[in-house]
DNA sequence: AACTATTTATAAGA
DNA sequence: TTCTTATAAATAGTT
């Protein structure tokens, strides 16, 4: 949207790179005020230049959210900050044990870094794996049978006796499937 | 930029509300990544419907780009708590998400709440299960194989010759893996 | 900083 | 939701 197309890549020089950082930077952030606005979201934009220059945007919305947020956790509202930043940064570190072992446990059932696995863990995850293919796959027959009994259906609006079926596409899925 | 001109103020009906979130929320994630790019800027957005779902775009770590934020508050005379637990606070925000996210993830991959996911989704799901599979049963047969290999040489070492693998213990069980 | 020729984003409609 | 398209808005290159 200029005067000539550009690819999305660092700009080399320098100065332009300071000028078109200037006048995406507004635009970023105006974007985001107009979202939160029109949308009633709860927007934040924080930004950096390569020159350590910051600049952010928060909605009205997402402070107040913060803010009662902040209040609800305390049983009064006379909660000093400091307090509540370390109980923040607390969860912080509860829900990045958390996130971390979510995914391992993700990995072990992606079939990946397995070789920390005892022989036990390794069976019980083959048994565990063995039941979700069981589930999927019989939820998948359903979502198929239900779309052969869409075509079906219209078939049979369609000609008043069933072509589908006489031509040997089956009504059901389900013995298939063990 | 659109078929007619707008005034940014919230708009009245849900559904067009909800169609216009979307489309800016993608505009706005689309211009933070790009100027981080262009500008070797770093950038972070998060963003919250107002149905409460949850986007963010950070260009390298949106935890990095909140310690530099902290970071500078802090240069420029002393730190301010509140403005901290904000930061951390929407970093608890954004952790949320991501073990929501990945807790459904992990829900997919045991067979769980599949109702919602369209047949190609679960096309997708069979083949990774298939994959997570073969490599739980293939590292459960290395694993096998070690052992065997340790209570042959155990044998041999007992009694010279050995009588484990002549009795028809396989050696291996890697024919039975495909 | 301004100025525009263009590109891009998007409002409205389907 | 997704696509289309007319138009508004943003902005790249120029002055």
């Amino acid at each position: 949207m200029g005067r000539g197309k550009i690819v999305i890549q660092k700009i080399d020089s320098s100065a332009s790179r300071q000028v078109t950082f200037s006048k995406r930077r507004n635009g970023l952030l105006k974007k985001a005020k107009e979202l939160s606005i029109l949308c009633d979201a709860e927007v934040g934009v924080v930004v950096f230049s390569c020159t350590g220059k910051f600049h952010e945007f928060s909605s009205s919305s997402m402070r107040s959210t913060m803010d009662r947020h902040t209040e609800s956790k305390g049983h009064h509202g006379e909660k000093k900050p400091v307090k509540e930043l370390e109980l923040c940064q607390r969860e912080v570190a509860g829900l990045r044990q958390q996130l971390l072992d979510m995914q391992e446990y993700c990995r072990h059932l992606t079939g990946q870094e397995l070789s920390n696995l005892s022989l036990k863990d390794l069976q019980n995850l083959e048994k565990q794996l063995e039941m979700s293919l069981k589930a999927v796959r019989m939820r998948k027959y359903q979502v198929l049978n239900e779309e052969i009994g869409d075509l079906n259906k219209e078939a049979s609006n369609a000609s008043d006796s069933s072509e589908v079926t006489s031509r040997g596409v089956p009504h059901t899925f389900a013995d298939r499937y063990n």
